[in-house]
RNA sequence: GGCUCUGUGACCGAGUGGCUAGGUAGAGCUCUGCAAAAGCUUCUACAGCGGUUCGAAUCCGCUCGGAGCCUCCA
């Protein structure tokens, strides 16, 4: 089954066709780096580094590009141009680059916190900036831009008349009406400078005091919103390339000036499909600056957030992402996260349990066959597996996947309480079970658990679980339930297994 | 006001015409020295009103509620 994708163009899902046999080009707006990210930021990134990784599954050659926007914008166009980056680093002291740099690290953390693999390029706007000075200048001589008091528009109406003909209407992708936008944008100021009320920088001149400044044809001054993903998807990915992604909240106007500014340049829409993830809410509002309601990550990590009843685990916040499809908002809760926590920690022990198991650990007797409709469950298992990929060709349904995983869940432990027999499976099934589950939990959804304490850690931990063993053999339950309650007041928690045996586990 | 969505059980959340989603929480049971874990069983649904249909949570209409975008935004 070939692999199917929603893309916002045709608001349809659509076969993944790429334009070049075997490779992938994709293109995911990235953060701006002008202060911390947070749990909104994480929907984006881990979305399409699974979308990454599951294209790689598939076999495909990957150039993810995913940008550092880091040369600021400013707040609201025509008013006194305050670049949010510069003004910031004002007030804590730091040079601009200085605080670019600090919360560049810190998404970097944060992403290889979530175990996302990095884009293979990730250009930043201010090493950019002769591509969007060109790409303005071709703009210009195309006749779809004008420069006005050292700042360069663009010309959202002609541009619209020129190539809605083409099939590139201004508003392809928002599903906007030109004329309703003429309406409906609000009163700004330095209007003037503009012919329309639609149109939007591309260029911008840099009052005095403005920190971050770049000398231009048009004087200094500095790139607007939307130029620098133009100029950067066009460099790395060509005139056209296959998938776009980013948020939702991007479409308009980001997006679609995007494809404008393009058009213009190569006379093609800039990517055949694009993917929008949707928004992280809390208490159904999206997550956001201007709202009030963000949680940083580190926060988030740590717990140290009035909203939060306790510290989460990145992983969880992954799982929690991938229990929900991507195009549907997803509602922040401390009780859903904790439900995201303890069905993770399920799952993952189940996934652990399954790599242990083998036919030759389990004796063939009658009695134990006999509880089981072998072709039953084996061919079971094997509709669960053959359903992963069906569910990730449909639009990336990690829900669905986690759900058959799930399924699996009780099967696995089953065989390992013996309430089920491993005979049921064949030895073919079992093996592939094992890979399935492998390649989806780690390669795909990139789920993983730390190894905490390392050796000498696990050594204490063995040699403990063994006078606990001893204590319980000489029933001697005070000794052995010390040492479990001890332990668990220290976030490690004590199993004992059917046979005897005895685990562990760390918070 | 315009555009785009959305309303599923205590909570999160799949699903789009007929089949148990799943997870967490709750209840009962099994196992266990006890506990935890695990397994089994179980409870609470498709905002409301009409319509289409043999049949709708799923399609259509209306009503009510919510969100995103229209301004920086993942």
């Amino acid at each position: 089954m070939p692999l199917k994708v929603y893309n916002t163009l045709s608001r349809s899902k659509e076969i993944f066709t790429p334009i070049t046999e075997g490779h992938v080009g994709m293109y995911v707006c990235g953060p701006t780096v002008s202060g911390e990210s947070h749990l909104g930021h994480a929907r984006p990134y881990v979305t399409f580094d699974i979308v990454h990784r599951y294209l790689k599954h598939l076999g495909y050659k990957v150039r993810y590009v995913r940008n550092i926007t880091d040369a600021g914008h400013f707040e609201e166009e025509g008013r006194e141009a305050e670049d949010k980056i510069s003004q910031k680093a004002l007030l804590e002291r730091l040079e601009p680059m200085e605080l670019v740099q600090k919360y560049t690290n810190l998404f970097h953390w944060a992403m290889d916190a979530f175990n996302t693999i990095p884009p293979s390029i990730e250009p930043t706007a201010t090493g950019h900036i002769v591509e969007q000075i060109v790409m303005i200048e071709k703009i210009i001589a195309a006749g779809f831009a004008y420069v006005a008091n050292g700042s360069v528009y663009f010309d959202v109406e002609k541009y619209h008349h020129a190539f809605a003909p083409k099939g590139m209407p201004y508003g392809m992708l928002s599903g906007r009406n030109l004329d309703d936008q003429l309406d409906t944008t609000r009163e700004l100021d330095n209007q003037e400078e503009k012919r329309n009320k639609s149109d939007f920088a591309l260029w911008k001149n840099a009052p005095p005091e403005h920190i971050m400044r770049w000398p231009s044809p048009w004087g200094e001054g500095f790139p607007g919103w939307h130029i620098e993903c133009s100029a950067m998807s066009n460099k790395y990915l060509g005139n056209q390339f296959d998938i776009h992604g980013g948020g939702m909240d991007l479409q308009f106007p980001h997006h679609e000036c995007e494809i404008a500014q393009s058009a213009v340049c190569s006379h093609v829409t800039m990517a055949k499909y694009w993917i929008h993830n949707n928004m992280i809410t809390i208490n159904g509002r999206k997550m956001g600056k201007s709202y009030n309601n963000v949680i940083k990550l580190s926060e988030l990590f740590s717990g140290n957030h009035p909203l939060l009843e306790q510290p989460y685990h990145p992983m969880t916040i992954r799982f929690f992402i991938l229990q929900s499809h991507y195009r549907s908002t997803l509602d922040f809760g401390n009780e859903a996260l904790k439900g995201a926590e303890k069905a993770f920690k399920r799952l993952w022990e189940a996934y652990q349990v399954l790599l242990n198991l083998t036919h030759d650990s389990f004796e063939p007797n009658a009695a134990d066959s006999a509880q089981t409709d072998v072709d039953n469950l084996d061919a079971k298992v094997n509709a669960f597996l053959d359903e992963f990929t069906e569910f990730m060709d449909d639009d990336f349904n990690t829900a669905k996947v986690l759900a058959n995983m799930f399924e699996l869940a009780p099967i696995i432990n089953g065989i390992k309480d013996k309430h089920l027999s491993i005979h049921a499976l064949k030895p073919t099934t079992l093996a592939r079970l094992k890979s399935d589950m492998q390649c989806f939990i780690e390669e795909i959804f990139g789920l993983k658990q730390e190894k905490e304490g390392g050796d000498k850690l696990d050594g204490v931990l063995q040699l403990l679980m063994k006078l606990r063993k001893e204590a319980k053999a000489k029933k001697d339950f005070l000794t052995s339930d010390t040492i479990r309650k001890e332990l668990a007041t220290l976030g490690v928690h004590l199993k004992d297994e059917k046979d005897g045996g005895m685990s562990y586990q760390i918070d």
